[in-house]
DNA sequence: CGAAATATTGATCCAAATCAACGGCTGTGG
DNA sequence: CCACAGCCGTTGATTTGGATCAATATTTCG
């Protein structure tokens, strides 16, 4: 379960002890929402299959999308600051989670030096992806950006051990555009751009690379 | 001199312990590296005085402001994940450091849960912002990712004790540009801008707030 | 003091937003 | 299982905010 939940490096000991704490949830449907804002922070989650989306709401009461959840992946952690949940995060698909009780984290973390580390590590992770993405977005192009963005998520599919070449757009085109900043007809236009150059095969939410090396070209 | 290093509510008796692995950095001159890409991560540091920037370079060797570290900050987080520093870090102006060192770090935050904590809450404090920061920039104007980034600046300030209403801005016009994803003519123009409509009183590097509530409106 | 870096201001251009119209899924209820 | 409604996606025309280009002023620092 443990090794489900939270794949990493952790010894036999390590994971047994985890497996005590950590929860099957119940499967989320397409919409539900998982947290929201100013909930307090009583659980960690680990997405074990679908994916969600975290955004946060402006003043004018309109979608800020800040994350986009892929198997594998732990949410929450921007509550640790003050015990709250900082934003809202919906399922766009049928979903199932673990739920790994705050408390009884920290009490373990106390205890297993290599998990204290690697929770540290996630977040360390986290925060690089976050301050990368942010220099992304502020100096590229269009393009640029969507096709880092198919690139990120080829990556982090390849990671969990799933197709790095084809996979599903879970999200809209609109939360695309809301996640880069862009409209979602420079969003469509885009995609159909890139096809017509060979590096797409774009079949409503099903993307293939079919042309890596270019996709990596343009990335950056 | 724990206190001054790591401004936060800890017990004297943890106070006590930090002191004795933090150690006085000495000064640093404006434009000296204090971190270099790639290097192994030995040391946190927290800002005393000054003021500093860091960046990582792109594919084309051209600068990306990943963030300012104001007095009161740590820096360094982002190299956790694998005990590398992740960007360049470069003082603005003559700034006072201390180091903590990694390894005393980790072996005293077995001992004491509450310094634990308190990273973790550090580290989730600098995530929330990132993303926050993500969601400003995406969704805003150029007038309202600069009001906001003033409006951040004089925050931070009053956390730390100092003016919130008029201070100096360290770094450069490009600098700041470069952060927010603007050319230095549209910062050099919003600033103007700002200044003829009452908001600010801006002398070259010296800003001061003449319109707190306005420039708040304007931030969101 | 003088050179280089930094900042301001104006003119022009362009990438992406917005506006507009339509075609195609998808999911729901009869 | 089909029909229809509503969201979702695509494509085209027009507009615009901020980039870029250009010239000059100001500050900083050796």
């Amino acid at each position: 379960m443990a090794t489900l939940c939270l794949p990493y490096q952790l010894s036999p000991e390590q994971t047994e002890k985890l497996d005590t704490i950590i929860q099957r949830h119940r499967p989320l449907q397409k919409r539900d929402v998982l947290i929201e804002n100013g909930e307090p922070l009583k659980f960690l989650y680990a997405v074990r299959s679908g994916s969600l989306k975290s955004y946060s709401l402006d003043s004018h009461g309109s979608e800020q999308i800040i994350d986009f959840h892929l198997p594998g992946d732990l949410i929450g952690f921007d509550g640790l600051i003050d015990g709250q949940h900082r934003s809202f995060t919906q399922a766009l698909e049928t979903t199932m989670l673990c739920e790994i009780p705050m408390q009884s984290l920290d009490q373990l973390s106390a205890e297993l030096p290599g998990l204290r580390k690697q929770l540290l590590r996630v977040m360390s992770g986290e925060l690089h992806a976050s301050k990368t993405l942010l220099g992304t977005l502020n100096h590229h192009t269009a393009q640029q950006r969507l096709a880092n963005f198919i690139m990120t998520l080829s990556n982090r599919f390849q990671q969990r051990g799933l197709s790095s070449r084809s996979f599903r757009l879970s999200m809209t085109r609109a939360d695309i555009g809301n996640y880069l900043g862009l409209s979602v007809e420079t969003i469509s236009r885009i995609l159909t751009q890139l096809q017509q150059e060979g590096v797409l095969a774009v079949q409503n939410k099903l993307v293939e690379i079919t042309d890596p090396e270019r996709l990596r070209a343009l990335a950056s």
